[in-house]
DNA sequence: GCATAAATTCAACGCATGATGAGTTACGCC
DNA sequence: GGCGTAACTCATCATGCGTTGAATTTATGC
């Protein structure tokens, strides 16, 4: 309800305007994907000059890089999957997947790359290096599995988050992890298995 | 590179504009999404002027609806996957699934869909609505399967298309309908089974 | 304290978009 | 053969967009 009395000028104190763009990028980029979550509206959501924007960032496509950049190091990821008996790996890879998925903090990040992907080929590239370079290289050097096997299992857990938080279409989209985990890992085992 | 000597008035002999129109908008629509598929575009692919695709449809989101009227008949398709041994079930579901996927007609329209389902509420509607009310209510009022399950399937085989052919990821873009068969069928069957 | 740099807003440009309304030409019925 | 209707284009509007450059205020190094 502030009256948006604003002038221009540096602000005293320290700023967190710069954290604050990227956290509204990463929730409006995850709402409604790249091309719809404007500048502007990005922002209005920061409560900052558009212009503002640009000073920090530059052009869109590296706000969005900046925003999307991929907020799991697989290096500290892949050994909580790997670690343990391999007969059960496909479980403990369902259940620390949906696990990520679960942080709300997160989360808005994930749905962003996934809408984003279909959109932009900014999107596209990103989900897919990701996951081919960091996830697949890494994954396929330690167990011995095809990469159609990698794929199908990747598909696998794509189209549930797409079911789940994108379309969020019912059943799926109520479940617990509980559910899930039982549902899908045997799946996953079996891709892994081959 | 006909010089554009198009002038103002009803054109003799019978017009294809109208399907003209709606297929250009199937493959824009396919190739980039609701929001970049302007109507300008999509004119201009149907070798017409803008305005007259507002003459046909009406506002963008009708044309939308237009152009992504589901393109296959549940009615028909049912069968084909319903009829046969309980115990294949999955395999003919993929290789049914599969099959409408590779006609080259009928694909921009399926991408579009996809593609729009993750960006604009329409899209979102249109992708959920078919398959709940279409194909899930059908479907189990046929077998007997928990709705969890169903979305599991439906996941699994969105997710390969997502791979296949909106990200064009490797290998499976590649791979052949018999090859992803052989690979997802069980995972179908398990689904459908339980 | 003064100069420079950083943070911030304002005003504006140029562009593409979806949409509208009026005008023009052909078809089909009586 | 005239008339309503359908097909078709043109010019135009308002809007929202990404982006830019200048102006203003504060912080910081010397």
């Amino acid at each position: 309800m502030t009256a948006p009395a604003r002038r221009p000028g540096r602000r005293p104190g320290r700023s967190s305007s710069r954290d604050d763009i990227l956290a509204a990028a990463r929730v409006l980029f995850g709402e409604r994907g790249y091309d719809k979550a404007s500048i502007r509206a990005i922002a209005a959501a920061a409560g900052v000059d558009p212009a503002l924007v640009h000073h920090f960032f530059g052009a869109k496509e590296e706000l969005f890089a900046a925003a999307m950049e991929f907020p799991v190091d697989p290096e500290t990821i892949l050994p909580l999957i790997l670690a343990g008996p391999r007969a059960e790996i496909g479980e403990r890879l369902v259940r620390t997947f949906l696990r990520f998925w679960s942080d709300p903090r997160l989360r808005p990040q994930f749905v962003g790359i996934i809408r984003s992907a279909t959109t932009s080929e900014t999107g596209a590239t990103l989900l897919r290096d990701f996951i081919t370079s960091q996830l697949f290289a890494r994954v396929a050097a330690v167990l011995e599995v095809p990469g159609l096997n990698l794929n199908a299992a990747a598909a696998q857990l794509v189209g549930v988050v797409m079911f789940r938080y994108v379309l969020e279409m019912e059943p799926m989209a109520s479940a617990s992890d509980d559910e899930l985990v039982a549902l899908l890992a045997p799946t996953i085992q079996r891709y892994l298995d081959a």
